[in-house]
DNA sequence: CGGTATCCCCCGCGATACTG
DNA sequence: CAGTATCGCGGGGGATACCG
């Protein structure tokens, strides 16, 4: 991006932070990405080639460092001080947006970035020992989008797109538009379920928890104008 | 701005602000501009044609409210709580930039601008009663840009490119750099008042208490890593 | 998996001129 | 002063194919 002919700290900043995708970009790396294609599942319409540019951008202007990962494919990437720094501005931006952005539009549903999100927050601590399986179905996704596995432990958990072969502890059936502004805290979960627009189908000590390991976006408790 | 395909509350905010220039500009609304031309001298390299558009998107957003002048020449633009609220997002950017964006460069430094931030700042309870003229030369600059005269009154203070007509009380001579720096909070105005990199000529009291009418820009005291 | 390389289109934006 | 109208271009970025 050009200049904007002023030595202002928010022109400077701006010329880095404003760059389409860049902000995206950022708030991935500070939720925990460091390799490229995890950052892409978060950006997912970012192209491979401006997301190379933009990583490189972040490192040249210090908010990032590049380091080869030890089995010798690609980099890791790691944000310096600067760029955890960063994470008040995204503050400030979500909870802005939170409260005064524009409504959730058909074309913004997209099913697979949800799960995506989502799957940075569960709370695995409240979930049984062990591995636990949880399915979503959303029901008025085409084929392609309609399933996605969660595969919960301890430590980790993984998205799949496809049946991960373990049984299914828990299955959560939906429509997208519902989940997502239940993750927003635009909706109660509490309604959505009592209402079946959200059904859970699976172990009763999952679906009686669910309200606690599914947590929401960091954004959810703000109230939207 | 195109979309991104998220309804991530950080993505829909980013839609308006991430436009060019569009947060220099509702950083000059937040600073009370509220004439187009005014906005215009905070962003003096915006078109009329691109400043239009973007207070017409901010309107659209909700930000910002339009009113018709009572003279009839033009609108007022002012800002409703959600532009308001964007304060938040200017003082979270600004900071991470005080700290951590780029040097100031060559092409940063329009006296016009400098002098235009620093009216904004003049606390003129600390100068004499009635008017005071503040004189500004900068002494490495074309000639155009070179003198500037503030006209400040106790709730007024106005910028002129041409002599006033009233005599100047206090003279600032010093280069572009140098008072950007300071302004900006990356020099101490002490030093270079004792180095004579900034230079005063005129009424003594008032010399005495520049350090004290002279109010720096917001983010001054947040110290550059 | 983690990128490059290319091609090409479109539209964002700057510049200039004009108006009430 | 506060805009509108028009033109023209540059390059940002999307799409696709390819590579180690």
């Amino acid at each position: 991006m050009s200049t904007f002919g002023q030595f202002c700290p928010i022109a400077l900043a701006s010329e880095i932070l404003t760059q389409k995708w860049m902000l995206l970009i950022v708030r991935e790396l500070n939720a925990g990405s460091k390799r490229f294609n995890d950052i892409r599942r978060g950006v997912p319409r970012i192209s491979a080639t401006l997301l190379k540019q933009r990583l490189d951008q972040l490192e040249l202007a210090g908010a990032l460092i590049k380091k080869p990962m030890n089995n010798g494919s690609g980099d890791e990437y790691l944000l310096t001080e600067a760029g955890r720094e960063l994470k008040t501005v995204l503050g400030a931006i979500g909870e802005w947006g939170q409260r005064w952005a524009r409504d959730i539009s058909p074309e913004d549903l997209d099913p697979g970035w949800l799960v995506w999100a989502m799957h940075r927050r569960i709370d695995t601590s409240q979930m049984p020992e062990g591995r636990t399986v949880l399915e979503i179905e959303f029901t008025d996704a085409p084929k392609s989008q309609r399933f996605f596995w969660l595969v919960c432990q301890k430590d980790n958990v993984d998205v799949c797109i496809k049946p991960p072969g373990y049984d299914t502890d828990l299955s959560v059936k939906t429509d997208v538009l519902t989940l997502a502004e239940v993750w927003r805290g635009i909706r109660e979960l509490k309604t959505e379920l009592s209402s079946d627009r959200i059904r859970l189908v699976g172990e009763n000590d999952l679906k009686k928890l669910f309200p606690d390991w599914l947590q929401l976006s960091i954004f959810a408790k703000i109230k939207k104008k």
